[in-house]
DNA sequence: GCTTGAAACTTTAACCTTGAAATAAATTCG
DNA sequence: CGAATTTATTTCAAGGTTAAAGTTTCAAGC
């Protein structure tokens, strides 16, 4: 029964290699990403899941909401909806009863914009991860999902 | 005639979930990964992960070999080493027969502070993909593996 | 030998990122 | 009310990241 030894042995080097693998994939999946967006869109990674955010949420949403969601820190996002707005692709407005915070909000042409970009994305992804069977898809979704309950979250 | 449609629709959905998954996982993890860094060894991860491609080089790595197993660009590279080198943890050394280059080595000083590092580091792995069994680590990693083949890498 | 093109790096400009400090406004509470 | 605390956000310093441009050296080919 080397079984048991193995039980005991492989779990660990099986993480490492998958933990490995998992970096690999998505920085070579970011990497095209990054790439086609500036080629393509002459924007970034960044702009873009913040852009995703901001057109979920049409009555718009706080810094601190963005920063939550995309769990990057506060400053960060100031910098790049700075850029967002001075691009007109964004707009801060006061927060109703709250003067130290203020709503971001894609304008019009924001929204357009995100429009082209997403669909381009959603056809990138989907072309990027079609080496990926449904069945898999959904059997490593789960186990990833199982992963992140466990964390703060 | 709507399950054409379906077909055509639901695995591009999958997909784009998975990824968005795959994403939060591995920022997640990273995120884990880059503050036990800072706060039990005062480094970073793109730190880390030169020393660890180093550490595997005794004979040392030209800057290009860095940049091309780690997948980042050349000058990203430089700025690390140079840090790395001022913090006494690896050492230029010109490259024999070709004065345009240097072989990075790791000094002594860094081979002990890696060692520590890196044991942290595969326990902390070890313990941040806990939730996931052996069997299943594996078929995802088959999974991404098969991935793996079809970008250039 | 010289010249031309490729190769190995570094530098630069612009952006992203974080954690910590600073500002300012809202809230709590004595 | 007024002081202390908390909350929302920005600013700052240091580092990471890329693509593009610049420097020096090597390798061919004439």
């Amino acid at each position: 029964m080397n079984l048991a030894a193995d039980r005991a042995e492989a779990p660990s080097k099986a993480r490492l290699r998958l933990w490995l693998r998992l970096l690999k994939t998505t920085r070579g999946i970011e990497g095209v990403l990054r790439e086609r967006l500036r080629t393509e869109f002459g924007t970034t990674l960044p702009r873009f899941d913040v852009m995703a955010a901001l057109s979920r949420a049409p009555e718009g949403m706080r810094m601190s909401e963005i920063s939550g969601r995309l769990r990057v820190s506060n400053g960060n996002v100031t910098g790049i909806v700075d850029r967002l707005v001075s691009d007109g692709l964004a707009r801060r407005v006061p927060a109703p009863g709250d003067r130290r915070a203020a709503v971001v909000r894609l304008t019009a042409l924001g929204r357009d914009e995100f429009e082209r970009q997403a669909a381009a994305h959603e056809a990138w992804i989907d072309e990027l991860l079609s080496g990926i069977g449904a069945e898999a898809s959904g059997r490593i979704d789960r186990a990833l999902d199982a992963l992140a309950e466990e964390e703060t979250v």
